[in-house]
Order: C-alpha cells, then structure tokens, then sequence
DNA sequence: TTTATTTATCGTATATTTGCGATTAACTAT
DNA sequence: ATAGTTAATCGCAAATATACGATAAATAAA
C-alpha cells in the first residue's frame, strides 16, 4: 500500500467487489471452485445478459477467468489476482498475515 | 458472508474503497489519526470541492466521520464500522482472524 | 442442413459517478 | 458590523454503470 500503482490496483479490485450481484458470484465460485455462466443465471435476480455484464466486469478486473467449452463457459477465480487482491486488502487493512506464524 | 445483508453491506464498503481518491483518503486518516479537511486538499490532486464530494461517500458508507471545529472540520475513521469492514472483508476472502491465538 | 443450447454482444434507457467553479454557510477575528 | 477562513453544497457537464430485451456467435445434436 505504498506506490499509486497499489493505490490505483487496490481501488480497481475494490470497484470490482462494489456490486451485490458480483460478491454473489465470487462467493459462489470461490464455494463451487467453477461453474457455468448458466448456474449463475439460475441463483441471480437479474437476467442473463446482466450476469454476463458482471462476469465481464470481473474478469476485466482480473478476479475470476473464463474457459470456453462450447456452448459453455466455465468461470473460475483466477488465483493469483484473488492473492493479490487478498494481500492488498490485507496491508490496506493492516492485517498481519504473518500472525499464524506461531513459532513459539 | 452467509446473509443478503452482509453481501449488500461489503457491496457498499467496496464501492466506497473503489476510487483512488478514496483510498488515500482512508490511508491518510489511518496514519494520521485525524486531519481537516484542508489537509486533504494541500495532498490530493483534485479541487477542494471534489475532495468534499469524496468526504461526504465515505461518512456516507459509514468509513469516516466528522467532527465540526469551526470553521474546520476533523475527520477521523470510524473505527466501528472499519471493523465491520475488516471482519466482512476477511470473511469474505477466508481469512481467518483467530490465526493468531496462537494458544500452544 | 436444420435445430437446439448456451453465452456474449448490441442497442437502448435510466441512474449514478466524477469533477469543476461558484456560491453559500458557519464561524472568528477585527 | 465587516472581513477572513474553511468546508459544504449547488449547478452543470461528461463519463460510467446498471439493467433489459433482442440479436448474434459458436457449437453440438438431429
């Protein structure tokens, strides 16, 4: 959380989880590891073109990715954003991640 | 992270978070304990309205909070709510706060 | 080839966000 | 009472976000 670039990266994931339809969804991905778009349009309140909207955001955000398996897409969270968003949230919020070190 | 509130309530929280504008804000308030207004301005590369409009979303989303001094206002974190914050944010990405009890 | 399935994209409408200068409000000090 | 200081608010413009139905793309199945 020193640079801009931390600043300005740590805001765009932040705008990325400013949504309840998209923490929905990466509550579900992260729970389910993957699914499809349609499993999403299922459990969401909003139409299917709205939940590609969001997948789009997210994955422009860099928090989940798609596999195409046509005529499916399996998302998923893309692990080492989710870290990096993890560990700048963690600085932001002056959490120590080391706090578990427990050496004794 | 398990009610329709807790999605909606980290929705609000991130969305606040999401502007770099807002971060610096925050991180500056945490350093610094307090500051006026005018602080804010001397620091962030944006007009003295601007960075009122960004004070008013984070008192707004419960963040901050002002202090009238006249004719100066104290900002300061809301630490009540920054701690809502933190606790959902973690529960959000796994994070366990106990990691550091640490009881042998 | 036609049909069905799934998802992204387009076009549109509405609402919200962002930023600024100008003004107002609320005080202090003179 | 007047002037000075600080910060919020207003009015505006431009950009972005949100949501939807309709359409298109890409493929599998018939």
């Amino acid at each position: 959380m020193k640079t801009k670039e931390d600043i300005e990266q740590l805001a765009r994931f932040a705008k990325a989880l400013g949504h309840p339809i998209r923490i929905s969804i990466l509550q579900y991905l992260d729970k389910q590891n993957c699914c499809f778009t349609g499993d999403l349009v299922d459990i969401l309140p909003v139409a299917q073109s709205t939940v590609s909207q969001h997948l789009k955001e997210l994955k422009d955000a860099g928090l989940i990715q798609g596999e195409v398996n046509p005529p499916k897409v399996k998302y998923c969270i893309n692990q080492e954003n989710w870290e990096k968003a993890q560990n700048l949230m963690c600085s932001f919020f002056d959490i120590d991640f080391n706090k578990n070190s427990c050496s004794i």
